[in-house]
DNA sequence: GTCTATAGACTGATAGAC
DNA sequence: GTCTATCAGTCTATAGAC
């Protein structure tokens, strides 16, 4: 992917450092104040250039809001696929992700914050989030449907009740945990820890 | 409460009527679009008045928003201490909780919105959140810890973890329920039955 | 590729009439 | 208690120079 050779004096390695950079910048900010809320001129100043300077990378905020959902889709779907290939179950490459995402609170409250507003039918990310979590949930009922065949599952778990008590949990958590900023981290949800925990109350044994 | 006569000829019944239709409105768009994009003209006008009107009210939109809070906080506690003093255990008495916000889907917009935008540190529901969560949570905490004394409670169920897997799980599934609108209701998460049954998960037999 | 300038619309809040 | 008018600020997006 990265073996294509910039051209040599158009700028364009700089241009897509740049593009690179406002997608971060983007991530942090609808992240802080929600979609709506998050301003271009902000976004722009957060990495040096003017608001019409960013309208030439991505041509209007609807488009600079699918960009960084394309992108942060790309990026977890690639980590959640190495830690499968690595023998993991889907369960604890759940906790994986959860893992990393404590050390990027950006990530979290990007997810929080948009997933809420995406909630309204007329949200220009609305349709995604509703293929998102039909897709999470058919993933996870039929990872428990499998554990159910193998006898892992405990009997009286139903594996489509399960995979929306689990991605639940997940949301749920991270809520807590946003909420919980600056206090002692004794205090503060461990989202691994549950996420693990109750993964394993579903279980046998 | 109610039994107070207004006074004959100041306007003042009219006046607390508007003021609960402000209140009701103002409800309905946080929940659709979330406090920090909802104007005051919008809210204004659903109650046929103008902005400066609402604002003779409510001398600002976070005042406003406070009593939003309030409001909310006085009707959902009547309801649910009057459930648990007819007998209901606290999560029957939560399940019920959900039963009653599923007829009412702007309160359950209201609270995804606001919880999500609010976890951001200038908002001005942050405290409101920290003290409420923190409460709840505490509350939950306790009642698992008097199941787990009377042998009720699994043995290998942590009390404090079971009581943030159970909000978890109230916050987790009302975000898939709203963005399940418009599906066929067998296609929609049963939010009080998804709530029963990870009670009763957490429960011996 | 980035800028200044600007259009056109919206925001919360205030002043002051009735 | 509600209004009109207005202020000073914000927003997305576009036009056009360099």
């Amino acid at each position: 992917m990265s073996s294509a050779a910039p051209p040599a004096s158009t700028g364009y390695a700089r241009g897509r450092a740049t593009r690179e950079e406002i997608l971060e910048a983007a991530v942090q900010l609808f992240g802080e104040v929600g979609y709506r809320t998050a301003s271009l001129r902000e976004i722009a100043s957060r990495v040096g250039i003017s608001h019409p300077g960013l309208l030439h990378h991505f041509p209007s905020k609807a488009a600079l809001l699918e960009a960084v959902l394309a992108r942060r889709d790309e990026v977890d779907s690639i980590a959640l696929q190495a830690d499968l290939d690595a023998g993991h179950s889907l369960g604890e490459a759940f906790a994986r992700v959860v893992e990393r995402n404590v050390a990027r609170p950006g990530i979290v409250e990007l997810f929080v914050s948009l997933s809420a507003e995406a909630t309204s039918a007329g949200h220009p990310a609305h349709a995604y989030f509703r293929r998102r979590y039909a897709e999470v949930l058919a993933t996870v009922r039929r990872d428990f449907e499998q554990l159910r065949d193998r006898g892992v599952l405990r009997p009286d778990v139903d594996p489509a009740t399960a995979a929306r008590q689990l991605v639940a949990v997940l949301d749920g958590l991270q809520v807590q945990w946003l909420l919980e900023e600056g206090l002692p981290p004794a205090e503060r949800v461990d989202m691994p820890a549950a996420v693990r925990a109750f993964s394993a109350s579903l279980m046998v044994g």
